[in-house]
RNA sequence: GCCGGAGUGGCGGAAUUGGCAGACGCACAUGACUCAAAAUCAUGCGGGAAACCAUGCGGGUUCGAGUCCCGCCUCCGGCACCA
């Protein structure tokens, strides 16, 4: 029977029936945790992206089971979000009801792939059975103060009357009525992810992640060392710091910029300016997304009317409000040196304010624009002559004399902002009572689950606010009326933790159980999307870390090692969009070649990380390969008959070599995720099994047999329903994936000779047949002593003689 | 702007990490089988008559460079006033 859908459907109830990919918890000593990001279930199909995620991965994971591990490789749903939510506003049908419809679609496509997951496993982050957790999750920072409230703005629009996420924010305006967003305060909460800036940062290097990723996480982390040096305000008790990295310029400040959100600044501000001050507030505030992203806009600012004191000199410099100093990112106060800053320069020059050079370069330096390197200080006192690393420390050091100053550290990071004001999602554990405030769900009363019947339709409160049923409860510590928190969690809450409840989905006394977790984890290898670099990583890496903090978890890392899979083009070489209209669709291609051929074609037509664009030709050389393989089982079976003869003869020497180098080289190349060279040792070897049957007359049948099914056993992870079959075929035991996979004998790679290149000067002039085991000297002699040889040499000098074993020689020349 | 990564035949992509560039495949060409086509099999396939020239461009190190160093160009990702 010829390959087809139907072999896919026979070995997938075959597969099912048998149990055979049941993880065994008996043989945890063995695990391998093989987890790939799990999918978000949208309308559409199945697309290419989740192939090419999910089919590669599947069929290392198949190798390494066969290799002995007891795989674990579940799969779920991150169900909550915010797409179902508009798909909901859109067409009335209600996020759960088309949620979870989309995930029935969706479990029956993922089988059909025939890959091997743990549906016993599953998790689907929208029941109460998960997100209970997730507030059980939420309750533990909270009780650890890992979470906190604070006053935050989001992305408002004025005409919706609604917040807005990011990603409905399309260049600066909303998605949906185009009008200009603007910002609005609101009292969210945030995780302290920024009390592990450290750890995250230090911890990077030592996982088996891509460098780029491991670079991208930490640029997000953005650790940067500086100083803290305090100013005083003018004829007022009061004072403020500044952080800078360039403490050496301290004798350069001209004036000081402050964010115009700190709450200083109202202190601050003298009479005539107050407004002037209160106007460039409001400007602040309304600056839409749009101009915030600019990079080419012109600096803004006004003077409070308010003076700073120069810590050293005691002079005084102007204080201005200006939105170029970020109330988010150290203190909110900057000390501008116009002179070596170009943002501080750009903004003197804007509005007139005095420009102090202190630090004078190597060599002629135009003084129109900041100079910023590091140099030797003039113009400041008694630090006059020293050099910008010595003068930091000691400014720094001068100024800690006097409790003005300090070395500091600052980190790029922010807090994570968790809530979201938006239905489909997990509520949070909260509830604001009137006399007790802010007051946690207790434990016991988990999950607080989100209400059916609540109005979605934007219009300016979040859509639980407008549920009474929801909202209306008790206070856990008085007993009187209070309200619950009207958020729900971000989602990316969900996905921060959800390795750790594959591993014991089924347990409703706690969110894991620790010794199970502690033999299971953590995930050896996790494959998904480069998308998630920064963002997704980072939190989960964060959770597991609070965990292991709170006693819960005995390891530092979540992921230990990570892949990132490329993107598959659309076959113009463009990202693969419906307008297009350049979409693959898998179903087609299954339905025609099988689900084996698709797979193959992703492992084959790409290198894995890099992806590229799609082309209909691959699938056709998949779909020939595998007939190949088949003829060629067919041959088998119709030799099994005959006598052959015993003895190994050069034919099979040869066979012996190329079956040796397919085992070996599918082994490490699919290690390392490297499926399109894994493939084409595989296809290096069915040429010299039909060369072989082609040449050799008198065969050694039973070892013809014998590499054949190597053959297949190295084929199985790639094309698993198209190997069961051709194994049943061969007459063998059911299941190809109960066979161990094969070994390599090293002894089979060494030939009895081997050619050589002959270079004179580097270049290849000729060859030579010698035996592997000659020497160097015994090489050189035999290159030296070939007739053609001396003519490639003749009337030149030799001046020596490069021996590379089993590649080359080089005779250099004069 | 700053920080990363990449650039190899007509195409997808290889190259033991400094050692015969182009594995494997696609496409193409020629031949065999066929009345014919498809399928299959065989052979060839970077350019050039050749000497030689070829891994984005220009230099360098080395007996030897796709691989290492310096300077450019292009494309792709990340960050985006982070003081």
């Amino acid at each position: 029977m010829p390959y087809s859908k139907e072999t896919d459907r026979k070995w997938q109830k075959r597969w099912e029936e048998t149990e055979l990919y049941k993880f065994h918890p008996e043989n945890v000593d063995k695990k391998l945790y093989c987890l790939e990001m799990f999918s978000y279930p949208s309308g559409a199909k199945l697309h290419v992206g989740h192939w090419y995620n999910y089919g590669p991965s599947d069929s290392w994971a198949r190798m390494k089971r066969m290799q002995g591990f007891e795989v674990f490789q579940p799969m779920g749903f991150d169900a909550f979000g915010l797409p179902a939510e508009n798909y909901a506003i859109k067409t009335g049908i209600h996020p759960q009801d088309s949620t979870i419809q989309n995930i029935a679609t969706m479990e029956k496509q993922l089988k059909e792939m025939g890959a091997t997951f743990d549906w016993d496993h599953e998790v689907v982050t929208c029941m109460p059975e998960y997100y209970k957790w997730n507030q059980w999750l939420f309750l533990k920072l909270y009780e650890n103060g890992l979470a906190y409230r604070k006053e935050a703005p989001v992305n408002w629009c004025p005409k919706c009357n609604t917040v807005l996420a990011n990603e409905q924010v399309k260049e600066g305006l909303c998605e949906r009525c185009e009008t200009e967003v603007t910002r609005r305060n609101l009292t969210q909460w945030f995780f302290k992810i920024t009390a592990y800036a450290q750890e995250l940062l230090d911890m990077v290097d030592g996982l088996d992640w891509p460098e780029k990723t491991k670079k991208i996480q930490k640029n997000w982390i953005g650790r940067s060392e500086g100083s803290e040096i305090e100013f005083k305000v003018e004829g007022k008790d009061l004072s403020f710091k500044v952080f800078t990295t360039r403490p050496d310029t301290l004798m350069g400040v001209t004036y000081v910029v402050m964010a115009p959100e700190l709450e200083l600044v109202d202190q601050i501000t003298t009479p005539e300016q107050k407004q002037a001050v209160e106007a460039y507030k409001d400007y602040a505030r309304k600056v839409s997304e749009i101009d915030r992203l600019s990079t080419t806009r012109e600096k803004t600012g006004v003077f409070t009317g308010a003076y700073a004191i120069h810590p050293i000199t005691g002079e005084k410099v102007r204080i201005w409000i200006a939105d170029y100093a970020l109330a988010t990112y150290g203190t909110g106060c900057v000390m501008a040196v116009p002179a070596h800053d170009e943002r501080d320069y750009e903004f003197a020059e804007k509005f007139d304010l005095p420009i102090k050079r202190v630090i004078k370069g190597a060599g002629d330096i135009d003084d129109k624009l900041p100079f910023v390197e590091y140099g030797i200080l003039v113009n400041s006192g008694s630090f006059d002559g020293m050099r910008s690393e010595e003068a930091k420390a000691k400014i720094t050091e001068t100024l800690a004399k006097e409790n003005k100053g300090e070395l500091k550290i600052n980190y790029r990071l922010r807090d994570w902002l968790v809530s979201r004001q938006r239905y489909w999602g997990t509520p949070i554990p909260m509830v604001h009572c009137e006399e007790c405030g802010v007051v946690p769900v207790p434990e016991k009363d988990l999950p607080v689950t989100l209400p059916y019947n609540v109005e979605f339709t934007p219009d300016g409160e979040s859509p639980l606010k407008k549920s009474e049923e929801f909202m209306n409860t008790v206070c856990p510590k008085c007993g009187k009326p209070a309200r619950r928190d009207p958020d729900t969690l971000d989602t990316f809450v969900c996905s921060s933790w959800y390795y750790l409840r594959y591993a014991d989905n089924k347990n409703s006394s706690e969110p894991f159980s620790k010794e199970w977790v502690d033999k299971l984890l953590p995930v050896d290898k996790y494959i998904g999307g480069a998308e998630h670099a920064a963002m997704h990583l980072l939190y989960a890496r964060f959770i597991t870390k609070a965990l292991r903090d709170m006693g819960y978890l005995r390891f530092d890392e979540p992921f230990l090692s990570l892949v990132h899979q490329g993107t598959i083009l659309g076959p113009d070489g463009e990202k693969m969009s419906k307008s297009r209209g350049n979409v693959v669709s898998p179903d087609i291609y299954i339905d025609e070649h099988g689900s084996d051929v698709f797979r193959m074609y992703l492992c084959f037509g790409f290198n894995y990380v890099d992806g590229g664009p799609w082309s209909d030709d691959g699938i056709k050389a998949i779909s020939r390969f595998l007939s190949r393989v088949e003829r060629m089982v067919e041959r088998v079976q119709e030799l099994k008959g005959h006598t052959g003869r015993d003895e190994v003869a050069a034919a099979e020497k040869e066979l012996n070599y190329v079956r040796h180098m397919a085992v070996k080289g599918v082994t490490k190349d699919a290690e390392i995720f490297q499926f399109n060279t894994s493939i084409a040792k595989l296809m290096e070897l069915i040429n010299a099994l039909y060369k072989y049957d082609q040449e050799a007359d008198n065969k050694n049948i039973s070892f013809f047999e014998e590499v054949v099914a190597d053959l297949l056993r190295l084929l199985a992870p790639f094309a698993p329903h198209f190997t069961e079959e051709m194994w049943a075929e061969m007459g063998y035991e059911y299941s190809i994936f109960n066979q161990k996979w094969p070994d390599w004998d090293e002894k089979a790679l060494i030939k009895d000779t081997v050619e050589l290149a002959i270079q004179i000067n580097g270049k290849v002039k000729s060859k030579i047949e010698v035996s592997s085991t000659a020497t160097d000297k015994e090489i050189e002699e035999a290159v030296m002593s070939k007739p053609d040889t001396e003519s490639l040499i003749s009337g030149k000098q030799v001046v020596k003689v490069i021996v590379i074993k089993n590649r080359l020689v080089n005779i250099v020349v004069k």
